[in-house]
DNA sequence: TTTTATTTTTAAGCATGCTTAAATTATTTA
DNA sequence: TAAATAATTTAAGCATGCTTAAAAATAAAA
């Protein structure tokens, strides 16, 4: 019960990190809502003990023991969630929070009889890869999201942001879920606000909102 | 995830407290496993909280707050082992431990759910009681440790002690477990040992184990 | 290239929860 | 009841993880 805040750094660092494997300070205290000093008195103490390679006002990169950690770290979280949602019953907007809590405080094993028990789910309930024991992701499917989908083009939901509870309790409402089928009828420019189908019913939809639902490119 | 110690504290005031609602410091440190002064500290934090009622060098006592909270952090623990024990098959001796993690970090939301699903149990693994949402203790039966019958007695396991992984690991292997029967053979004045069957078999056991056996008393 | 703006770090400080050592109060025992 | 023992509290200090304000380094714009 003692190192949840550095867990939470190295999930942060993992799961933002830009395609050199790098991220800037200002990232991580945005998605932490913490001040940019505590970031830097953080990551002096992730680089000590050896999670991350950091040098001052330079980049920001996790080593293999911080890769390896953060990555077990998002194990974690997913199969609590696949877990809350598919055992539990608890609707897909309310596991992210309580995922969160509970990563910090079970022991790998208990993680490794939920996984057992689930049969080796390979995507949580928004659609993210879950890491296996050994390390290794599920690839996704190809995909890109709604908002980029034009007139007349429509797919299945693959993947969901599940940065924030109440984006997902609203597009619950609109009957929005993995693999349910969306079709563009009208995209806005002046907005960028589009009209999609689903379920054969007509909603109008911010550009935001849009951006946060990953569509399956076929 | 800012509460555990605190939650620690009245979760052992709660279950040692005497008859009269009162404790020692001296036992909650023991407990604890950390220093009187440490106790002192926290003591004086829960008493500003409104939590305890305290007065240096007198007593300690829960108030009407205090008392509800450590009662519902029981109630999240005990529901926690038994999710452990009967959903996820996770073995009575590991339960304790792995509870005491999780029951910091959970929802009321998700202990409620869990309740539900297991539909209102009313002991946990171990035998202990397990507090209503109402705040409601379900009565035990009567009952004596077997380290108090006498030779030719016999009668069903209700309760053990759980404060151990490796004593419950222990009585497993000799078939003790939750409604077993036990008959005592034969006693030993000088160190207190007993003999005892157990499923047919004969076993030698110490007063100390049989103190943390419990049995039902017709 | 120099100025301006942004990002990152340092410095000082705070709350939490622990430690050991010394002092104080309560309880036993002679 | 007085002395010895046990329990409890105070004092000083430490690590963790956060804050704000000021300083330093980097990146962007003129």
């Amino acid at each position: 019960m003692k190192n949840i805040s550095k867990e939470d750094y190295l999930s942060v660092i993992f799961k933002n990190q830009n395609s050199n494997g790098e991220i800037k300070s200002n990232i991580i205290a945005g998605k932490l809502s913490v001040s940019n000093a505590a970031v830097t008195d953080m990551l002096k103490k992730l680089s000590k003990d050896g999670y991350i390679i950091y040098e001052r006002y330079k980049g920001i990169k996790l080593t293999v023991d911080g890769e390896n950690y953060a990555r077990n770290m998002v194990r974690r979280h997913r199969i609590w969630e696949v877990f809350l949602n598919q055992i539990v019953g608890m609707p897909w907007e309310k596991v992210h929070e309580e995922a969160n809590k509970l990563e910090h405080s079970s022991s790998d094993d208990l993680i490794n009889r939920l996984e057992t028990m689930l049969d080796y789910p390979e995507y949580d309930p928004h659609g993210d890869p879950i890491p296996t024991k050994e390390g290794k992701i599920p690839k996704l499917k190809k995909h890109r999201p709604l908002s980029e989908l034009k007139e007349g083009e429509s797919g299945k939901v693959i993947r969901v942001n599940d940065f924030d509870e109440k984006f997902l309790g609203y597009i619950s409402e609109l009957g929005i879920k993995l693999q349910e089928k969306i079709s563009v009828k009208q995209k806005r420019a002046f907005d960028k606000s589009m009209e999609v189908v689903v379920k054969g019913k007509l909603w109008n939809i911010s550009n935001k909102l849009a951006q946060n639902v990953f569509i399956e490119v076929k």
